[in-house]
DNA sequence: CATGAATGAGCGTTCATTCAT
DNA sequence: AATGAATGAACGCTCATTCAT
């Protein structure tokens, strides 16, 4: 269990608070090193290479997020509640947490295209939650069963991306969390009248 | 005038295919000069810094992309067309350009604070323009009134940006354009059943 | 007596085959102490450094090398025959043990002048065998009164040392013992006819 | 023409200047530029990698060396002169450049695997000249028809270059030109009486 | 005695930028 | 205007050595 070796978490969290606070180019390993208080070769017994660490980064911190949605949406029974849950949550997690809203909103897009995989990969889950939700509103027929379903996931999925990559680019002018609702009614009912 | 200046527009040329060829790590000034035929030293008379010449590839690139739209959209009456016009032209101009649609889609995300601050003020006018139509909408009743138009625009934007994204990582196995249809009712109609 | 230490031999043991399978630069103390079965502080323990680690290599291997030697040596009278054994027993140790041909004639060679100038202290007295066997010669009327006891020494260990090295670097294609009739007739009578 | 540029030569220069000074593993890149009087980065400009340095070091200063020998050695008509000469050039050229004595003496054999064997590549040259010589004695009779080759070859050269080494580590106590003649009588008549 | 996690100095190489020509 | 040789700061990573347990 890597989680209660106390130097690998406190590399993580300088990570992240390295790479919100001066940028991905900017985050030497040296930056991260000073920041969790150990030796820079010291970040080489717990990782592999520079890469290694932001990808762990990214796998550790999407793994609490992905799993925070899930147990919520699992609370839930309505389809449509779910989709709101998983709107809210998106928005309050990142909210709640600046380090990581800056760090997956800007700076691991900022990565080479190797990482970009990577960051993919972990990704994925997350999407086939919202695959998920989405099949099971079609089967419920509360969503129209016509739908291209990859598409309603880019939909969904690059609208709650832009919403925040916006609000952390405004630097949090506005309350994220009280967008849920519209964004929900945007997504369910669309643009049109009636 | 800058572009009846013919290295400067070379040069311009050069770095979108070298950045989409070797992405925006491996582009190298040198490698930029040398694909547009120029010393380095003279990348150096047309541009203040590598980081000018990218601004300037995506400002050029975009001030085309969005005229394109623009002309487009002002062809139509109906903004229901319109709409499905911004959504197919946006499409279409990706997947005629490839270097285009890697350079905006990926490469160009991986740039330091600074850039992306340029490269969203670039991309404030398009965002201005699909305002437009959703305003437009609003007005002539076919778009709901209540609907906050920020965050109308970011699903909008977020929309396409998250189809074409994946069309780009997924290798252009399908068809971009014909994703327009889908999307646009996607869009006005939303997920929900009637 | 540092060998009855059984830890000292393990890792002396383990550092020739750990240089002999990686070479010099690539036998890193971790590397010694994980093929000897012991921690890379233990280490530490019975060597001063690095370096201490690769002498005591030297010393031990070169100490049995030169008394197996001498052993042959002193159980001929001739001195013919003397030079003889040198020469064959010289080419015999060096052709049975791979591990030991190999840290002497390449690997440690490419050390720091320090660790150079160690080796040679521990090369000196199977120089002073040499001249030992060259001083009998003399005294016996075998070998031609006027030489310079040094660049006959020097002559016999060249030449030696080369056969040995462009055997070793020609990958042990011919065998190394077989040459010793050869090379003690072309030390004994030179080049010239009559 | 690589010669003729100044850069070029003031590195190879500082290179050799600063091995023979510092040893070849305290011979950092950035301590040769500062010799050489140019920047770090220069020297990438003219040399792929520091290996690449070492080698070009070593190729210069051999082929020089070499070709000095070759020319001495075709002035001559008489075998045993030619060998004489070979031997007193031999000496008299490492007599003269202390740098280059130390640097293929004792440096450059301080290397990788991979350097080694470029160095012998460079060194097979001068390996063919004392070929030469040797089947030209054979030929005219002035050496013995039943020598074995290779194995006159590596005692001619096992001895110039033991007892060069040997020079150089008593630091240059003795001449070594003076040699020459002992040497040029130990490798054609032997160790023997008669 | 023995361990092995932690240390941190050290170095080859890249590349954006400059400037003498 | 144009060149391109020269610059030198910057950084990821290794590994011999230490020391608390």
């Amino acid at each position: 269990m890597k989680n209660n070796k106390p130097k690998y978490n406190q590399i993580i969290e300088a990570a992240v608070e390295v790479i919100a606070e001066n940028g991905y180019h900017a985050s030497q390993v040296s930056k991260i090193a000073k920041k969790a208080g150990v030796a820079d070769g010291t970040i080489y017994l717990y990782f592999k290479n520079k890469e290694d660490v932001l990808i762990s980064v990214f796998t550790e911190k999407m793994g609490q997020f992905i799993k925070r949605i899930t147990d919520s949406i699992n609370e839930k029974e309505d389809v449509r509640e779910k989709l709101f849950v998983l709107i809210e949550m998106h928005f309050r997690q990142l909210s709640e947490d600046r380090f990581l809203a800056i760090v997956t909103q800007l700076e691991l897009r900022q990565s080479n295209p190797d990482l970009r995989q990577q960051i993919n990969k972990v990704l994925r889950p997350y999407l086939k939650v919202i695959d998920g939700v989405i099949e099971e509103g079609i089967q419920e027929d509360v969503f129209r069963s016509d739908l291209n379903r990859r598409l309603v996931r880019q939909m969904v999925f690059g609208t709650l991306d832009e919403v925040v990559t916006n609000w952390v680019m405004k630097e949090h002018k506005y309350d994220l969390v009280e967008q849920a609702p519209e964004v929900h009614a945007l997504l369910t009912k669309g643009l049109s009248v009636s």
